[in-house]
RNA sequence: GGUCCGGUGGCAGAGUGGUGAUGCAGCGGACUGCAAAUCCGCGAAUGUGGGUUCGAUUCCCGCCCGGACCUCCA
């Protein structure tokens, strides 16, 4: 079994992957806050943890991936305000389009999806754990963690607690004993989503979410906490810190990988920006399978620059691949050939994985089935390439009428009138359809890409 | 301002202390009625100034440029 390396955040160093226990790898992912359309840059991180999820279920016998739905959160409770929908219906209905989005991108399902309504008791469980030992403190109905009271704090980060201090910018709430304090708990109005606490009806902050769930279903130390690099600080931060605190001598999250921003035009795409795309405006431009490549064409830590160039040469690339594969109809996935796996465990090597692609995909245009049958069971592993070639090219378009106009070209063309022929195959070409003439007198069809 | 990451052909994007992958685009050729696809071939890159070294794109330092984070963010 070939041996798997990550880039720790924590170390920031490649290091060996080493789970705590072989025969069960335990990963957690930061997932949506269910408030509005995800976006491309959400889909990256889905997708390249799905990839990883993928690796892993090849390299272990058996993998637990829990990616949680934020479905408490004020920015829901805004949305709800002004649009006068209710939470449950916001959440719910963005929650399907999520899942919506993921399916058509090759995401596979977490193993579990807890949302943070059905986990209350255990985010007020682990917030007495924090009071009870002095990293936590109740003032005017909020909860508050102590930073001051965790000397590893700002680890993760790379930051000193003097400098977070020094760097906070917003305004600090008189009840705060440092700037630097996050709360745990806030108290609602009676029209704001509430729950019964210690500490009076209220809800959960951001970051206790993520700590009750992930010991709720991995425990208190797991192997892989993932997540966009722009969840470094403070989320995480202040997840690893409170899960720390409340748990002493877990380690909580083994190792840390973060993705890379995807950007729009050399900037961050985000939605406190408004630049961005949703998934479903690009995925009307272009089919789901090429917007996943075009987010695996970059290494998962890089910045990506989204553009349609990319997802034009993306498609391409899927052509030529299809074309592999449609030479060899026969061809069974196989084994992941070697070139491919190893360059997916160094880092999740994903361009040098293409690149390995590409060369299966040139032996198999040259007749080797065997490359065939490695070319799709790599692209398997990557999310990819499970589609029948024929859907790929021609899927969607009206093939009888196609056919017909193929038939009236075959026949001008051994009549030898090719202004006709030719006239047919620009109407084709003006409706996105491409002719290949084969030996013999057979001609082929696909859309153009 | 502080912390961190990065700068590789026209574009995208890997690797590497010793003649710089891969894809897209371009150019020439084969094939084709012409194309398309396929095949063969070609040109084309390590931001900048120093240092270490027999040798640096790779390691170290300065500079320039870009990006992320600094309590909403994947």
């Amino acid at each position: 079994m070939p041996e798997l390396f990550l880039t720790n955040s924590l170390s920031r160093r490649k290091e060996r992957f080493t789970p705590l226990d072989p025969s069960h790898v335990r990963m957690y992912v930061c997932g949506p806050t269910v408030y509005d359309l995800a976006h491309l840059g959400n889909a990256r991180a889905m997708v390249v943890f799905d990839v990883l999820a993928r690796l892993l279920r090849a390299l272990y016998p058996r993998v637990t991936y829990v990616r949680n739905i934020t479905d408490i959160d004020d920015k829901i409770n805004t949305r709800a305000a002004e649009s006068g929908e209710p939470i449950g219906a916001i959440t719910a209905r963005t929650t399907a389009d999520f899942h919506a989005d993921m399916a058509a991108l090759g995401v596979l399902p977490p193993d579990v999806e807890p949302r943070a309504t059905g986990h209350v008791p255990e985010m007020i469980e682990v917030i007495e754990r924090l009071i009870a030992s002095g990293h936590a403190y109740a003032a005017e109905g909020h909860v508050l963690f102590a930073v001051a009271s965790f000397s590893e704090y700002g680890r993760l980060s790379g930051r000193s607690p003097d400098e977070l201090l020094a760097g906070a910018r917003i305004d600090v709430a008189p009840y705060k004993r440092d700037a630097g304090d996050f709360v745990l708990w806030k108290p609602s109005t009676p029209d704001q989503p509430g729950w019964d606490s210690p500490w009076g009806r209220g809800r959960p902050g951001w970051h206790i979410e993520c700590s009750a769930m992930s010991w709720r279903y991995l425990g208190e130390t797991f192997d892989i906490h993932g997540g966009g690099r722009d969840l470094i600080f403070p989320h995480h931060e202040n997840e690893a810190a409170q899960s720390l605190c409340a748990f002493p001598g877990s380690h909580f999250a083994r190792m840390w990988l973060h993705n890379g921003m995807l950007l729009v035009n050399g900037e961050k795409m985000s939605k406190s920006l408004g630049n961005f795309f949703t998934i479903r405006d690009v995925l009307d431009r272009a089919p789901a399978e090429a917007v996943r490549l075009l987010l695996l064409r970059a290494q998962y830590r890089a910045e990506l620059d989204f553009s349609d160039v990319a997802l034009a040469e993306a498609r391409k690339e899927l052509d030529r691949f299809y074309r592999a594969l449609e030479r060899h109809p026969d061809a069974v996935a196989g084994a992941v050939p070697e070139p491919v796996m190893g360059a997916l465990c160094d880092d999740m090597n994903t361009p040098l994985a293409l690149a390995a692609l590409h060369a299966l995909a040139d032996a198999a245009l040259a007749g080797e089935a065997d490359a065939a049958a490695g070319l799709r069971a790599s692209g398997l592993l990557l999310g990819l390439l499970g589609a029948d070639p024929a859907a790929w090219f021609r899927g969607g378009a009206d093939g009888a009428e196609i056919d017909a106009a193929i038939a009236a070209r075959l026949a001008a063309r051994k009549a030898r009138d090719f202004a006709r022929a030719d006239a047919i195959r620009a109407e084709l070409a003006a409706k996105g359809i491409v002719l290949e003439d084969g030996p013999g007198g057979t001609t082929t069809w696909r859309r153009a890409s």
